[in-house]
DNA sequence: TATGAATGAGGCTTCATTCAT
DNA sequence: CATGAATGAAGCCTCATTCAT
């Protein structure tokens, strides 16, 4: 029996964090950071202000571990493509939509999170953002060993294939709304492939 | 003395508007959104508290002026650098290089106020950031009317001119640190020009 | 069975007790009075802090019997004392060596318990008190009976020697720290015996 | 103008603190340390919560003050006594009504804070304490030197007779109720001089 | 219009106590 | 009876905004 309870015990707990980290995530994306309230959160995961103590320190370690949440999400994902057998484009392809599909889910969350300094560690920010430009690097590093790509700086490659898809799923004006995510992912990878620019001057 | 004394009023006005905003701009800067108060403002802008409240509604009609401050000079710049008479692809590289340094020093402010929620008007985002990309497609159609480009859709490579340029310098792991706005402004550029990916195929 | 049970589980019950009071005692010394949580109590007994309301009511009930404890012991180790044949003097060296050596101990005890109003019921404070002076009382009369001593205020030296012994014991500054029990009981006696101020104009 | 207008305000906020002091004062009075709250003490002090923290950084730093001016009083009282020219046990006796009057006044007040931790830095404690063991050792030194008094240990003396002043005004039972002031410091002086045993065995 | 003290709503967090299991 | 998670009242403190001077 004790044996049995405490898995059971570890079990609900870890469930009402889970429980917890989904309302949490649910109002970042809805109402945005600055209307993050323990009240709210609290609210919205069922319980009372209290209780969310008994399983989370304080509010910070809260946002913490959404965004790590969300960063594992990606990384692993990342991982998994990469791991495929298939050409590096259609890896960066593969990522770039799913990105871009949870990026429209989590857009806000990584909007309200990211650029804010406290309450939120910056560390988590960084180490994630590193591991994620280290992911999209090895994918790229596969195509240039491939043959298919050509680059000497994978950094920055990578920073480049990030911004751009960041951009495409940040865009506040809705400039890409009626596109699919499909869609965007192949413009995205275009563009990674030709430049922006097209090929001009190329003739 | 009734009319002049209405124009010295509101020249006098928008002097304190200015320095309010300034002031505003300076602890946005120095100091992130999360510690811009009002005392402090005013304190930074040389008046009192109360005061500010002659000139601004409140915080999030600040904020938003500051913002679109902010905007503006981007602006200028951008339509500056478009008059120049000289090829599309300087203008991007000169664009680039003054993002990069102007983010720089401007980095904390937009990373402070981009996608706050309240009480930052997303409004005033989503115009601001739909006039940078119509800035930047028009260079971008210069160039395809020059015949250097040969892009047809503008504003997806505006975006990812502008995605690639954020993620630069947003840089939360350092990765570019040693490296000055002007090599950075280049490699956007190439990578604008031939793709992130280099030519590895096209051999 | 029924009786026998019964007898058993009030044995219990009393052992239960025994068991909270003495860890509350524990974390009053060490920890005093404004980090007694509930949990912290039931975690020094070894039990759930749900558990401890099947014993006592409530947390005032708790740290009145402590305090009440304390009490006790000092009241009969003076009764002990008083029993012994011996000088009455003698009796005031052995008590305020106890109450020196025992406060030292009980130092932060009686430090967090004394004078706090609620949660911690004054009434309780106030007869252990009053006991105290009376067995302290009784000492004196002793030895007035004796012929050793000679006041006809009882409860005033009782009151002044324990008014000396306390503040020994309490020595905020560390005044006394290098002083054994032994020593600063002496002391204690001996300002009894002749007053503080030695007999100068006795001359 | 701006100097008179500065003076008024150093003025007016002064006021404002003393006016919180003495309401937090009275509350620890009245209701004891526990039921200190902000909210009280701004209702005492007939503002609102916020305004406090325009006077004080925060709760702590205001018990620290009330401390702090109790002892001021005492060792201000205790320096003015001293300085007058008089025998040094007319000193004690005055000191000794003082204080009894005054604690009497502020029983509660030492009662409630004397020996809580945090929030109450102990070291105001301790140097306040320190500082009172000074100023009444000085007096028996001039005694001892004047011829009065004969002791050799003037910390233990001063300690003895602050522990029995301290101990007449704690009186928790009222022991002492009917008597005023004056008869106990009489005989709080009385026991310095001769013991509070009497002379039983003198003769 | 300038000032800056006053206001008070609202945020985070703690912890005694309850109660379903 | 034991457990310990849930509860929610209450405490401290911040800060945008108001308003008397």
């Amino acid at each position: 029996m004790p044996k049995l309870s405490q898995e059971m015990k570890d079990l609900l707990t870890e469930e009402m964090r889970k429980r917890i980290l989904t309302a949490g995530e649910k109002i970042l994306l809805r109402d945005g950071l600055d209307e993050f309230t323990m009240e709210k959160l609290a609210h919205e995961a069922g319980t009372a202000a209290g209780t969310i103590y008994n399983y989370f320190d304080n509010k910070e370690t809260i946002i913490d571990a959404i965004m790590e949440n969300s960063f594992q999400r990606l990384l692993q994902t990342t991982a998994g493509i990469a791991a495929k057998p298939q050409p590096a484009e259609s890896m960066l392809r593969e990522l770039a939509e799913f990105m871009l599909e949870d990026f429209k889910r989590v857009r806000r969350l990584h909007e309200a999170i990211m650029q804010r300094h406290p309450p939120i560690s910056r560390e988590k920010m960084r180490t994630g953002h590193r591991k994620l430009i280290d992911g999209v690097s090895q994918i790229i590093r596969q195509g240039r060993n491939n043959g298919e790509f050509n680059t000497d700086d994978m950094v920055l490659a990578a920073s480049a294939f990030l911004g751009i898809i960041r951009e495409m799923q940040f865009d506040p004006c809705g400039l890409f709304e009626h596109k699919t995510s499909r869609e965007l992912a192949d413009a995205a990878v275009a563009i990674c492939r030709s430049g922006i620019l097209g090929r001009g001057r190329e003739k």
